[in-house]
DNA sequence: ACCTGAACACCGTTCAAGT
DNA sequence: ACCTGAACACCGTTCAAGT
């Protein structure tokens, strides 16, 4: 049995905090000042777990993006993409928040391969397509987002009578569908 | 003859000072302090201008967008996408401040009608096409950007021995390819 | 090992007051 | 019309010191 040490925090209890905090507050008010307080516990106490904020920040993509999907060969590109697209879309700014991180990140990751093994395999270049297909999902979750943000302070709604998450959707399986026919092999010529 | 009154600056000076301190400095140090110091002036005598920090940004991502391409039916989708993206990439992190003001402009902008007018008539529901393709090129450039802050203060060189700036655009011509192919008009079946 | 307290060098924004 | 000066309520980060 060990010992009842009190060891306050760890990096994944922080981690979720901070998680918790993005979704009440948003990533502008995602503060490392803010986060201490909720953890009772001075701002300086943070650089004891995290070197920075942008490590702190790089440890909520990760904690976001493990609502991945496995990699799977059998789902077609809508059903991967939508499954990448509803990860970033889980946490409030999630996108921009991976965003940021990804572009430490060196190259192949778990998104990569989630999006490259539903691309067919006749494709030439599937790495480069899969890259392609992400920084679609990737800017398409942040501007929605980013809209969400607008809108909740401030900016009247859109013109039309369209609602705003049925729009953004229809966007999403346009480009997906452009995307999906583009990767398709060509047919046989007869 | 107008008598020489000393204006000592408009709208249009300031957000020209703000983009170059943009390209020297780059966004997280466009400060409104710093912007102010660079006029010779108080942070505060910024906000006569211009309401917030936001309405600054928001006149800068118009100035970028000014070197746009004018939409031409003629142009293929390759090279309008290449003229919005090469128009986000000729300022230090361009596309995250257009991205970021992006969500506040409400519908068809200035970019959506040049990717749109180089999409084939035939394509139905053009306009989220082009939305599509637009959200793919803001990713795409600012995950660019991104990396480049990301090198300039830190992180190692990327794996292989491709240059990066020669993948990246290898990654949007993939891109763009799959969009273009998915947005050509299938072969009439025999 | 984990945290406090105090400090450093900053932020965006408001507002009365000046010219 | 355009700007100053001072203030308010914050930031991220460092570092000696405590336990």
């Amino acid at each position: 049995m060990t010992p009842a040490r009190t060891v306050r925090h760890d990096r994944d209890h922080i981690v979720g905090i901070a998680l918790d905090l993005l979704d009440r507050y948003g990533l502008p008010d995602l503060t490392m000042r803010r986060l201490a307080a909720e953890l009772d516990v001075q701002a300086s106490a943070l650089y004891w777990h995290f070197d920075s904020k942008q490590d702190l920040l790089a440890a909520v993509s990760d904690r976001i993006l493990e609502r991945l999907p496995a990699p799977s060969p059998t789902a077609d590109l809508l059903t991967a993409a939508r499954g990448v697209r509803d990860a970033l879309l889980a946490h409030r700014d999630g996108a921009e928040v991976v965003m940021s991180s990804a572009a430490l990140r060196p190259g192949p990751s778990r998104a990569h391969d989630v999006i490259r093994a539903a691309l067919p395999e006749s494709l030439p270049a599937a790495d480069l397509g899969a890259a392609a297909v992400l920084q679609f999902i990737l800017g398409h979750a942040t501007l929605v987002q980013q809209r969400m943000h607008g809108e909740s302070h401030g900016a009247a709604a859109t013109s039309g009578v369209l609602d705003e998450v049925g729009e953004d959707a229809a966007v999403f399986e346009a480009g997906i569908g452009l995307l999906s026919r583009g990767a398709r092999p060509a047919p046989a010529p007869h």
